[in-house]
DNA sequence: GCATTGCATTCGTCAAAACGTATATATATA
DNA sequence: TATATATATACGTTTTGACGAATGCAATGC
């Protein structure tokens, strides 16, 4: 059961249905970052983190782009607008959720002395994205 | 993972992933329906929609009244506002998806004429329902 | 009380998904 | 070429969920 543009709500909705990719996407709200923050700042072990970047991955999500050693996921948001809209939302909420927020603190925190952290050395700061559902309008 | 008013949208986006339980959703968009509505409308095995029922009630995303034999089910809008939200752009959504019309079509036909339909025989007239997605103001 | 009706639940099976652990792969670097 | 690093994938296990078929249960009507 897809809509005419083949977009599935079904999928769409069971992707959402997890806390850690929740997460992982909160995280990845306006930029584009490399696994290894994912990994320092949710503090789970990185095979965890790949899956579930994978299944985000598979269900047209997000977007993976390699950099060297690196890869760097984004969100990618839907050609739906119902799908779009939902994504808003969500990100809206995030930022009244304590999680959400400390994730994002942490991750800040990473950013700007990512030398800090052992598990990002020489990593490669994360970019911003334009067409992301923070940027969103309303 | 909790919000302070302890909603879970892990479960949410759990109960919403899953093309039966949405079309169920869709029929209770502004209505309180009983279940041999939902399985004359979708042509399903009754237990498999009891199933899927008792999946959204135990996500508190419907409401279920008993009706001397009969069993009502309505949606019980969130308190959470994104949630809220979230259920109004759906709703908005199966305005333009076929196979969400068709149920509804069929649904309307059933309701106004119960007695050519052989599941249908005595069943309650299913009663609107005020505080629903579909009346929700945006 | 007994049968019927409307619905829920149980049972067994199968598939999907989540996880930790181990290992493979790709790239960079020495 | 050999090694280290970042990430992905495979493996085995456990949990969750979906299903058809059968059964249970509550309310009604005789």
């Amino acid at each position: 059961m897809t809509t005419k543009e083949g977009f599935c709500f079904e999928r769409f909705f069971q992707a959402l249905g997890d806390n850690t990719r929740l997460r992982l996407l909160n995280l990845m709200g306006d930029q584009d970052l490399c696994v290894c923050y994912f990994v320092e700042v949710l503090n789970q072990p990185q095979p965890k983190i790949s899956r579930h970047l994978a299944y985000l991955r598979s269900a047209g999500l997000v977007h993976a782009r390699r950099d060297g050693k690196w890869m760097h996921y984004r969100i990618v948001m839907p050609r739906n607008e119902c799908a779009r809209r939902v994504l808003q939302e969500l990100f809206r909420h995030f930022k009244e959720e304590k999680v959400m927020l400390a994730d994002h603190a942490k991750l800040t925190k990473a950013c700007s002395a990512p030398e800090k952290f052992v598990t990002l050395q020489g990593a490669p700061i994360p970019t911003p994205v334009a067409s992301s559902p923070v940027f969103a309008s309303r």
